[in-house]
DNA sequence: TAGATTGTTAATCGATTAACAATC
DNA sequence: TAGATTGTTAATCGATTAACAATC
């Protein structure tokens, strides 16, 4: 791993490198210029070598990048593959939808622990997880706590909920509670707000009608 | 409207500012400096003067913003409330916790129709709709087409479900399928890649772990 | 070898921050 | 009026793009 600072502007990009790699990988390729990734991802040429140079010297001049090792490099600094040990505090909606994400679980997440307060999920199974209840949660989780929490409760919940998952020691908590939650330093988190993209869309659209006009 | 084109870096930025104007307007608060809404939020008050100057003058001098105003405001700049008409492409786990999720109604957006192609889910009510079969697309949407339609099918799919759906004459695509369409001109897309931001959490919680070391 | 394409430095561009006059 | 705080211009910073020597 390196030393030297890497961007978050290059950080966020690694995922969509890791997905079209993965994807030329599959169907049969075997090597790539920044070039023609670049035309792939809509980036530049450029761009695409910078970025790639922040973590070493990955092509070869006059060849260009190996699809395999390339992607493989970056799934390694992006953690997949780790079986990462998650608890999931919040089985609604999304919190199901999560938990049965296909790619999710290729990716070496696996769900340990769910978490909920209502009767109807708790009890119950789901993706072969018994769903317990939220009361449990330091007793269950502070002997060996998992690596990661997906955190998909109510807003008004989301912020006291991460509190006593970084009480007991979780680490990286990812957040699709509809309001940012705030962690002290050496916690990551990953707020995502769903409904933000939809916003971005709608005012695109909204652009568009009035370019018509 | 405004002619002058605003950058997708202030337009990113508008849905987090219409989540914290929200929340501080049910809390009863009635103004704010940019300085205070800054140091909320995680951003300069600089940055959030110049922002919002891109819509105009919506602030007042010696007093700060006034919250229901700017709210309204930029609520009205992302089209929020405007009844927008959505179809929802594949009523997966994803699709249907897109469905149910209570923000997206409260915003405005009304989901009309839902495709899938599966049995089970064809025939049955989501969210008070009932699924109908994927072949009925066109047929069902021509006439009318709605505003938004939210695509969450799988991967090898999407982009020729997106063909169908701007042939249709759709104008706007949210899509979850875990690969980027692309559109022409004239189309807008957010290509939602939900395990992006996990990804980032991962490699944050590697560093996190390396410097431990 | 010649052609291709990287790695890397330099130039450009755009976004963020700082500063301050305008003004409520 | 004095204090507060915006609107806006200028300065800085960082990210992207261009260029090209290195080298496979």
């Amino acid at each position: 791993m390196e030393r030297e600072r890497v961007s978050e502007a290059v950080i966020r990009r690694l995922p969509g490198y890791y997905r079209y790699l993965s994807q030329l990988e599959r169907g049969g390729m075997k090597r790539i210029s920044s070039q023609e990734l670049g035309s792939r991802m809509g980036l530049t040429a450029s761009q695409i070598r910078q970025d790639i140079n922040c973590f070493g010297t990955l092509g070869q001049q006059g060849y260009g990048y190996n699809i395999p090792e390339l992607r493989a490099r970056i799934g390694e600094i992006l953690g997949i593959g780790q079986d990462r040990r998650v608890a999931l505090i919040g089985a609604g909606n999304i919190g199901q939808a999560v938990a049965q994400y296909p790619g999710f679980l290729n990716m070496g997440f696996r769900i340990r622990y769910i978490f909920d307060v209502e009767k109807p999920p708790v009890g119950e199974k789901i993706a072969g997880i018994r769903v317990q209840h939220i009361n449990l949660l330091e007793e269950e989780l502070s002997a060996n706590p998992p690596d990661i929490a997906v955190l998909a409760s109510p807003a008004e919940k989301a912020q006291s909920l991460a509190d006593r998952l970084i009480a007991i020691g979780i680490r990286a908590i990812w957040n699709f509670a509809p309001m940012d939650i705030v962690v002290p330093d050496g916690v990551a988190v990953q707020n995502v707000q769903l409904t933000d993209s939809l916003l971005v869309l709608s005012y695109h659209l909204n652009k568009l009608e009035y370019r018509d006009e």
